[in-house]
DNA sequence: GCATAATAGTTACATATGAAACTAGTTGAT
DNA sequence: ATCAACTAGTTTCATATGTAACTATTATGC
């Protein structure tokens, strides 16, 4: 029997948890929009956050959505080249280029919102109002946490 | 503006917050053994479902880590390749295998233990007992929510 | 008993991903 | 002005991953 104090009870561990329930959750919504749209998880955060946030250069939709730079550019790509995206090269500074949905971008994205939000509904049918609040809270300060340590 | 009702704002949508609260723990931990231990995420996984629960078939590591069977397979195979995990045929049911940790297994594992348990008390400094309490009682509700949604 | 279906696990293939090298453009120092 | 250093974004290459097909073995229906 290892010392109690150094067992590692999976179960209980935290970055297991999080991994466990944030991949499910994960994949549940993707099993909502892509068969339908056929979209990736990352083709659709691309699109989530210029629905949200356009315009943003495809270094601004890397940090909103924490994914790297080439996941983004991929994306971006793909998105393009179905004409859901478009991008504009900033005349100031030409290694730039301003992303936005297009109109057929839009459309789509008016279409996914509905089923997105309505899965979180569901989702969070598990929990109070005051519940669903405090989880917030605390995974803003864990996240908060999780960040001074990586970066020192 | 679209209708306030189907806007969806990523920073407070759920699955997306879970995700990268995740994703940045996750990355965190692999960045402490990856270096010294040259281990996968599925490796890691893998060993410490073995140190917690051993004899595992490869399915009960499969259910145990939420990990597809072949990322399992995979990992089982690397993992004996370095003898760090052993296995043997069930006498009974020859389809099946158990598998442990060899010694070297259990060695590594419990160098890369006090690690992970370590990294899991610095990132929950973010919160009291009583809030870690409730954190994981909220997280485990999302849970069995989203695996209801899920099969039904 | 024998054909069929089911299960444990592996292999093959096609796609996704990340690190590092690369291109193009801009900034700053001399 | 010129060269080095930096930044935005893309491409390349090596790995990782998931789906589906496959092997081997066991269970089931007739």
């Amino acid at each position: 029997m290892p010392n109690p104090a150094q067992a590692l009870e999976l179960e209980n561990f935290l970055p297991y948890r999080l991994s466990v329930l944030a991949q499910l959750v994960s994949q549940s919504l993707h099993d909502l929009y892509a068969g339908p749209f056929d979209l990736s998880v990352t083709q659709w955060r691309v699109m989530a956050a210029l629905g949200r946030f356009a315009p943003l250069t495809a270094s601004d939709v890397a940090q909103r959505t924490v994914m790297d730079k080439v996941a983004v550019s991929r994306a971006v790509a793909a998105l393009m080249q179905r004409g859901l995206v478009e991008r504009a090269t900033d005349r100031q500074d030409r290694r730039r280029a301003t992303l936005r949905l297009s109109a057929r971008g839009r459309a789509l994205h008016g279409r996914i919102v509905p089923l997105a939000l309505e899965y979180e509904a569901r989702l969070c049918q598990a929990l109070s109002a005051e519940e669903r609040r405090s989880f917030d809270a605390l995974s803003d300060r864990l996240f908060a946490r999780a960040k001074r340590l990586r970066d020192g």
